[in-house]
RNA sequence: GGGUUGUUAGCUCAGCUGGCAGAGCAACGGACUCUUAAUCCGUGGGUCCGGGGUUCGAUCCCCCGACAACCCA
């Protein structure tokens, strides 16, 4: 799609506007003017105009007559013969410019009069307000700042192909205002929840990227090669395990925003390469990173949303009442009927998953069946915020043994609105027990689940020093960003997801 | 992995039962000194996603492929 316009119309590759906007640069170059200008200075930008004059009086202004500097993309633009109207837009805002020939001078205007929609100029003037009530820049000089050779997306309907919103998010973001923001919040939210972290003693870290081995959750990685080491590494999938060696060293709370990969299937809710939130503290136990976790979710919505009562497609969502807390085993007792608590053989567990037509894999436990009850059967039911504990210690390997039934972990996960947003245990800091769940992860990697944890030998080797009691948890960033922003896909949040290339025809092919 | 839908001008979209490819915006020429999806008159612009097939004739029907969206596992 980005390569139509090259390749239809006439011999030269460009279709008839793109060849009057070479022609009108090169008559820009025939004045003297740079089609590609240098720096400019602005007094103000759309919004601060508004903000500070958009309240004032027709007279007033004119009484005032302040003299202003405004830079940006041409949008709109209505000739009037020797007057013209047009709508600059910059990172905040639009706002209009009224630019009179008698005004300008013959020439200045004539850059104004044959300046496209898309194109970024300069402009020097004084602030007014139109008959009609808008606030207006009435130019006293143009300057040319830069000629855009393509036409951009229609004016009325934006950009609404969602392929190539998310192929030329650039496209997406000149024309469609609501996508703009929606990106702008995302900044604001990942800077809201740095303030939290930073306001609660967590030191942010920076680990790496490449691995030796991929631990730390369940995933298939990429692999790539190093050519100095002649090694294989993987792009890591999760940051626990570096995180939780600084807990050992001493950092005792840490945290990191980051990006992880994982190389597994790509829908509205999963991008190859997502932003992943974890944090480390030390002496905290499963209740204290709930009360994080819940504080985390409610600062940010309220000072980026203003309000912690939300709407997600469609659910009011409430973050300001404190979260449900629900044992797994327990909300599936209220949801199914079935009690979990009764210990049974995987066998038995094999039975009932048949009876309520449950899916299992060959190498599958106990735990491993009561955790798809969950998924299947209540995890669509949890609207509002839910924190739900107490997972099968065989999908846990790095969480600590309930004290009182060795089945479970000391584990929670958030669910709002029947999504997963966040994930936390009391961090398993027993070294011979950490060995032992990696032995048992190793085995169900042969018997097939691909994506169980190795051994890491280096991990295990770091707990023999000492981690202190410690809770951690984990949060999609991406996902925190689709709830607050109402985001139905998560390439909606992402600037730029990962798409396919399109398909080019190489000489072997033909 | 399976299913459904989509791909037509720069953008947004029509296109009937298979019979010369359409509109709005954008662009070009002209008129217009407070317009705002500006208006009025005129003009140009197409590899109908790609490749095969059926047919006198395919944007349309059939097959294969590409990319995307949505749903399901």
């Amino acid at each position: 799609m980005a390569n139509k316009g090259q390749k239809k119309g006439q011999d030269d590759g460009l279709n008839d506007q793109m060849r009057v906007r070479r022609d009108k640069m090169q008559a820009l170059r025939d004045k003297g003017i740079d089609p590609y200008g240098h720096r400019f200075d602005r007094t103000d930008t759309t919004a601060q105009l508004h903000e500070k004059y958009g309240e004032m009086s027709k007279e007033q202004l004119e009484k005032e007559h302040v003299e202003v500097a405004i830079a940006g993309r041409m949008m709109t633009k209505r000739g009037k013969g020797k007057v013209g109207f047009a709508d600059l837009q910059d990172r905040d805002g639009r706002i209009q410019i009224y630019v009179r020939k008698d005004v300008v001078g013959d020439d200045n205007y004539l850059i104004f009069k044959k300046a496209d929609i898309g194109d970024i100029l300069g402009i020097h003037g004084d602030v007014m307000m139109t008959d009609t009530g808008e606030l207006t820049v009435r130019a006293s000089h143009v300057t040319f700042l830069t000629k855009a050779l393509r036409p951009l997306p229609d004016k009325y309907h934006g950009l609404t192909n969602v392929e190539q919103k998310y192929r030329q998010r650039y496209l997406d973001l000149i024309s469609n205002p609501d996508s703009m923001d929606r990106f702008k919040k995302r900044t604001q939210i990942v800077s809201a929840v740095r303030s939290y972290l930073d306001g609660n003693g967590f030191l942010e870290v920076e680990t790496p990227v490449l691995h030796t081995s991929a631990g730390g959750a369940s995933a298939r990685p990429f692999i790539t090669h190093s050519n100095a080491l002649d090694i294989d590494l993987y792009l890591r999938i999760a940051l626990e395990l570096h995180l939780k060696r600084l807990i050992v060293g001493g950092m005792e709370r840490v945290y990191e925003i980051g990006r992880v990969f994982r190389n597994e299937g790509i829908d509205t809710k999963h991008n190859p390469e997502f932003t992943e939130l974890e944090t480390y503290a030390a002496y905290w136990d499963l209740s204290d990173v709930m009360t994080e976790t819940e504080e985390l979710f409610r600062s940010v919505s309220n000072k980026v949303l203003g309000t912690g009562k939300i709407t997600y497609q469609g659910q009011d969502v409430d973050l300001d009442k404190p979260f449900a807390r629900e044992h797994m085993v327990d909300a599936i007792k209220r949801v199914t009927g079935i009690d979990f608590w009764t210990p049974m053989s995987t066998e038995d567990a094999k039975k009932l998953a048949d009876e309520k037509g449950v899916h299992y894999e060959d190498f599958w436990q106990t735990g491993h069946i009561i955790n798809a009850f969950f998924e299947q059967f209540v995890e669509p039911t949890l609207k509002q915020p839910t924190f739900i504990y107490g997972h099968p210690i065989e999908i846990s390997p790095l969480a600590k043994k309930d004290p009182k039934d060795p089945r479970f972990v000391q584990r929670f996960e958030l669910f709002i609105d029947g999504n997963e947003y966040g994930n936390a245990f009391t961090e398993l800091n027993d070294p011979i027990d950490q060995r032992e769940r990696f032995e048992a992860q190793a085995k169900e990697r042969e018997e097939g689940n691909d994506e169980a944890h190795g051994i890491d030998e280096d991990y295990v080797e770091a707990l023999e020093y000492g981690l202190p009691p410690t809770g951690g948890l984990g949060i999609g960033i991406d996902r925190m960003v689709m709830l607050l922003t109402d985001a139905p896909s998560i390439r909606d949040v992402l600037l730029f997801p990962t798409m396919r290339p399109e398909k080019k025809l190489s000489e072997d092919e033909l």
